[in-house]
DNA sequence: TCACTACACGCCCTCTGCTGGTTGAGC
DNA sequence: AGCTCAACCAGCAGAGGGCGTGTAGTGA
């Protein structure tokens, strides 16, 4: 919504020079296209212009009025006036060139001056009309502006400022961007072709349209032919309900049918202008006919109506940008210049106002902060935060992601929603070039991944250290938390309500063997094994072989025995001397044998590496074993049937330092196998 | 009219914490 | 080989801090 004001003289004591001309160029609509949910920061945007971006980024606001400090905030222009661009035939394309100028010009004329006043006219300017005694508005429509001028602009006389009674004339005119000034020459031959007149007689409260007379109040003559370009219009008042919230609007906007808009909108009006003055003549107080402002100064009001403007009067020559005050000028320049006037004494900041240097303050240094939450300890700086905070106790969303259900509490959270509906990942490790959608979760990854300091988290209830704090808390929250139903150890009774506690105790069942032959000194690990054991004991061999009939304890026994007797295919492993060329089965005897053949030493062949290293670590694990047998150490030798996986052998004692205990099941379980079948 | 101040709005940032997928060790 | 589980890791949202900028009140 751009609106620029204009010069021209209300007619109104003490009014003469104020703004009394407002071009409202009215959006084509809000209707903009989906666009992709980007803002650019320092972008100069209006709380409706902001509104249309997020609406326009499928962002929607749900809520009324201006309720939090991240919004939009009270009813725009836009809203609040007459929406006569969309509308018009033969409008503009949607864009910048669709939309309109709504001018409304004031001039002061004396009977016989129509003439000479027309030739002065400025392009698109002041027109004069002059009917009767009577005071009489002009709805004109501009030179080459359709004809389908919406007369709701009649609303915009300046209630407050000046009065039917004290206005004298006016001209509403109609213009357009694209073809600002056609006119000059239609306009000083058309006369009043264009030009609607409208007598006011304001003591009955009627209009004079065209020389009919209509009832004020009376909508249905505002949707006649009289005033065509009504119908269909969307309105919305300008003036708010006595609350101000935009709720009202909204509620209009959405539910008023166009003979009920027209009839909302023209009372409306005259409602406006009349409390307008009565507000004046009463209370001294000035408001603004186009929105809920009031102040007791006509300064400020007219300072005021600059926001209804566009006109941006003061450009820097720099960047070319406008701005409406000398003030804002002033500090535009300054972020050019560098100029930062108000500098903090206790830090090294400095700001272009002093607003911001006291704010500063605030945060930095007084830590002052007077904005307190009823419901909670939460204080902040500043109001717009306080708001803000109140959402996380209300749970107020206002707005809603358009693509899925999400909703969020300020807008800032809902264009951090949007990135996951895009997959964009707008930051970049500069490590590694690795990509992420947030940049808290780039910082940690830089921090994990490439920082010297990796940051270490200490569990504070064992000796877990993780990198991560909220690692660390699910660490917490899965072993250290208390269990109301106490976990039992499943190697005895005891039982534990900290998951952590009965890891650890579990641990020291490890190597346990609990289960003890009770005719020998054969103890395990599990009871499985102690069963397969008792069979010595008790002599059974279920495992028959059903070539020979020969029984075995172990599943595995019988395995070995049918591949070596009974499989045509299967070709035992031999182990030659390389010295003499004799063979074995086991390697272990063949390396007896190559020692005392005079090849080599056991403790020389295990050069190999690899593969070959793991098979060597084997071999000499079977060496010394079969060392510790000749030595008459190895005393004990239990072989565990496992399942048909294999056998676990575990040798009490071999004298010689272990190997991994994979390792150890493996190779000794093999060569054990032969030496049981050799027996 | 200007200047100062307070206030409001909006944007961006960080910190925080939860979640779910992945990975590797242990069994 | 397959399962379990804890640590790792990125994604994502909640909450709040800080500041730029525009507007309103008011005195000079």
């Amino acid at each position: 919504m751009r609106v620029s004001e204009g010069s021209g003289d209300l007619g109104v004591p003490g009014c003469r020079g104020s703004p009394s001309v407002f071009l409202c160029q009215v959006p084509p609509a809000m209707e903009a296209p989906p666009e992709p949910f980007t803002q650019s920061k320092g972008a100069a945007r209006s709380p409706e212009g902001a509104r249309q971006e997020a609406a326009g980024a499928g962002i929607s606001r749900v809520g009324l009025g201006d309720q939090d400090g991240e919004g939009a905030g009270v009813a725009s222009p836009a809203q609040v006036l007459l929406g006569g661009g969309e509308g018009r035939a033969g409008a503009a394309p949607a864009g910048e060139a669709g939309k309109h100028l709504l001018v409304l010009q004031t001039v002061h004329l004396q009977a016989g001056e129509e003439d000479e006043e027309k030739e002065a006219e400025p392009q698109g300017g002041v027109r004069v009309v002059m009917q009767d005694e009577a005071p009489v508005v002009v709805v004109g429509e501009g030179v080459g502006v359709q004809q389908d001028v919406p007369p709701g602009v009649a609303i915009s006389l300046q209630d407050g400022i000046y009065t039917f009674h004290d206005m004298e004339l006016m001209q509403i005119s109609v213009l357009q961007d694209a073809a600002p000034g056609k006119s000059k020459e239609s306009k000083s031959t058309e006369k009043f072709a264009d030009v609607l007149l409208i007598k006011i007689d304001r003591s009955k409260e009627v209009l004079a349209v065209e020389g009919k007379v209509h009832q004020a109040p009376t909508a249905e003559e505002l949707r006649g032919s009289e005033l065509p370009a009504l119908e269909g219009k969307k309105i919305q008042s300008c003036k708010p309900d006595g609350g101000g919230s935009a709720s009202h609007h909204d509620y209009k906007e959405e539910d008023a049918t166009p003979s009920e808009e027209a009839d909302i909108k023209y009372t409306e009006t005259f409602r406006a202008q009349t409390n307008a003055l009565q507000q004046k003549e009463e209370k001294e107080t000035f408001s603004c006919v186009l929105c809920t402002f009031t102040c007791l100064r006509m300064s400020s009001l007219n300072r005021h109506m600059k926001i209804h403007s566009d006109e941006k009067p003061h450009l820097c020559h720099l960047c070319l940008r406008a701005f409406r005050t000398v003030t804002l000028l002033r500090n535009h320049m300054n972020t050019h210049t560098g100029t930062r006037p108000y500098k903090c004494s206790d830090c090294d900041m400095a700001f272009v106002t002093s607003g911001e240097l006291a704010r500063h303050r605030r945060y930095k240094h007084t830590l002052e902060k007077p904005f307190k939450c009823t419901l909670c300890k939460y204080c902040s700086v500043e109001a717009s935060k306080l708001k803000r905070h109140i959402r996380s106790h209300t749970g107020e969303r206002p707005y809603h992601c358009s693509l899925c259900s999400y909703a969020s509490k300020d807008t800032y959270k809902l264009k951090r929603h949007m990135i996951t509906h895009s997959g964009e990942k707008p930051y970049q490790c500069y490590v590694c070039q690795a990509r992420f959608t947030q940049s808290g979760t780039m910082k940690i990854h830089v921090l994990q991944k490439h920082s010297e300091n990796v940051p270490r988290h200490q569990c504070p209830r064992c000796e877990t250290v993780i990198a991560r704090k909220s690692d660390l808390r699910v660490h917490l929250r899965n072993l250290h938390s208390h269990l109301a139903v106490a976990l039992k150890c499943s190697y005895c009774e005891a039982v534990f309500h900290e998951r952590y506690a009965l890891i650890q105790h579990k641990k020291t069942h490890r190597n346990e063997k609990k289960f003890k032959c009770d005719q020998c000194s054969y103890a395990c690990k599990q009871e499985r094994h102690l069963i397969v054991h008792k069979r010595i004991h008790t002599g059974e061999k279920p495992f028959i072989c059903l070539c020979c009939s020969k029984c075995f304890r172990q599943k595995q026994l019988l395995t070995v025995h049918f591949r070596k007797y009974h499989d045509s295919d299967f070709k035992p492993t031999v182990f030659e001397c390389p010295k003499c060329g004799k063979s074995y089965s086991r390697w272990s005897n063949m390396h007896k044998h190559a020692e005392t053949c005079g090849f080599m030493r056991a403790n020389t062949i295990t050069s190999s590496k690899g593969s070959k290293g793991k098979k060597k670590r084997c071999r000499s694990l079977e060496h010394a074993k079969q060392e510790a047998v000749d030595q008459g150490s190895f005393q004990d030798v239990s072989i565990m049937n496992m399942e048909d996986c294999g056998t676990e052998i575990v040798p009490v004692t071999y004298g010689i330092e272990m190997t991994t205990p994979r390792e150890q099941k493996t190779e000794i379980t093999c060569e054990m196998l032969f030496d049981t079948m050799d027996k």
